[in-house]
DNA sequence: TATGAAACAATGGCCAG
DNA sequence: CTGGCCATTGTTTCATA
């Protein structure tokens, strides 16, 4: 699975425009749009590249409200339980277990203030967590494609 | 700039795949292909959907850690400065302005430890930045399409 | 919004280095 | 084993209604 350069660069390339036809990638990489794609196919395969996502604006959604709450649970708290206890919220766009004072951090997505408040007293009522610190987004300084650094 | 139920859809679809064709597109949401390209290309134009990027496993490219940092600058911090603070290190994907104790909060990501390490010193000797706040990411939990929940 | 035509892209087979 | 080329099939994209 290691991958050349010619692999960092194809794969540079659709962090950038995932519809990018192979014959336009090969001209950028010096290749033909078959090798591209066999290389591609192969990057798929090895689970390098998981997929192809279009890139939304939440607010042209009317998402307007992002926040990170970090959670402490109470007693035990296994991966698993922590995943449990936010899954079932559809505002929850990413969360995490971490090490520091909180055990878990999760990001969230909500359409307004108020739907923020409501998405945290639903969350304040899972039996396991005992408290929550919400920290409020107030702008996005940077934002880098799909969360990972340039290949 | 209003979207109706169709483009909703569509943009559901091209969350999931984002090299799928228009054909495809139609035959889900029930309309023919050009139709299909009209509206993806009206929702580019307005900024619904700002892009199409790959999904990369950044562990399959060698970045197997990650952080949330939390910031603490000393005196003034507009937002500019903030973000020239941390815009140099490509570790970091992504920052924001913050509520709460923190003045900012940035998510970076690093290929091992001693990286990490590395990168939290360079951050922690740009002048304005005063202290710093580590959680490592133990596990993801939650990591949804382009961090944007369900349209 | 659908249809049809022309241009373009994807993809499998096959051969060369 | 990896890339180039060719031919087929499918897709995009325009004009037109």
């Amino acid at each position: 699975m290691r991958l050349d350069d010619l692999d960092r660069r194809i794969v540079a390339r659709l962090l950038e425009d995932a519809r990018a036809s192979y014959a336009q990638i090969g001209d950028a990489v010096g290749l033909s749009a078959p090798a591209v794609k066999r290389r591609v196919d192969r990057l798929r395969e090895e689970g390098v590249i998981t997929g192809f996502a279009a890139v939304v604006d939440p607010a042209a959604l009317g998402w307007t409200t992002e926040a990170f709450i970090e959670i402490f649970y109470n007693g035990a708290r296994s991966p698993e339980e922590t995943y449990e206890s936010v899954r079932r919220h559809p505002e929850v766009i990413a969360a995490y277990t971490v090490t520091g004072e909180a055990d878990a951090l999760i990001h969230l997505r909500a359409r307004d203030i108020a739907h923020l408040e409501e998405t945290l007293e639903r969350l304040r009522r899972e039996p396991k967590i005992a408290q929550t610190k919400t920290s409020i987004v107030l702008s996005r300084l940077i934002g880098r494609p799909t969360d990972g650094p340039d290949t």
